[in-house]
DNA sequence: ATAATATTTGCATATTTGTGCAAATATGCA
DNA sequence: TGCATATTTGCACAAATATGCAAATATTAT
């Protein structure tokens, strides 16, 4: 993994270690169908204007679509890309290599 | 998953989220002995204290075990909670369900 | 056109975080 | 005992971050 690498990496993952930002890609999971963001502020007790901005990080690193319907905008989650690069450091980190 | 769960993994992807620190998980992946903090320092750019900091924060979050030897402390990387952890998350994401 | 709904943006702010340096601490060695 | 090495801690500080509120924007519905 190049420092490149590494720092993408880093950044989905302090993405995902926010509590408010990892109840809304968790609540994302359980749902078959795009949600909009009115919806998503159920999942966690800010303001509309907070959901609003971490839904707009989580978009621009990739981890969420984004689909514009009218007045509102649907979101999901980009289950492969996510899981994919959780699997990938996982991986990394397990699959024992013999040298020192 | 519950809000105590969602906290604790959230915590966890937040210190593997800073460069650094990362960077120090990856060096450890890549060891297959227990490395010592001034070993550690050759892969970032900052300050021992810094990395000490750094290492005491991943360690007491269960990322690392460490090992004090005499006046020198060796650092391991606790793969398979930290490997677990982060496939949890990778399933919960892309195992997809039925319901909405 | 006007009102209602959904979302974003500007601004202010309190808190957290990463960092370096110097001093302190702990341990091993001569 | 005195010195060297390894690590931690106290302090200060700049930058990043999460947040709320109010205003702006966009779009739909009446």
């Amino acid at each position: 993994m190049n420092d490149l690498e590494l720092h993408k990496l880093a950044s989905l993952l302090k993405l995902l270690g926010e509590p408010n930002r990892l109840s809304l890609v968790c609540k994302l999971c359980d749902c078959a169908t795009p949600q909009n963001a009115m919806c998503l502020c159920d999942c966690c007790n800010v303001d509309a204007s907070v959901v609003s901005r971490h839904l707009k990080l989580l978009t621009n690193e990739g981890i969420l679509n984004v689909d514009k319907k009218g007045r509102e905008r649907t979101y999901s989650l980009n289950r492969s890309f996510v899981a994919h690069q959780l699997r990938f450091l996982a991986d990394k980190i397990d699959l024992k290599k013999e040298y020192s």
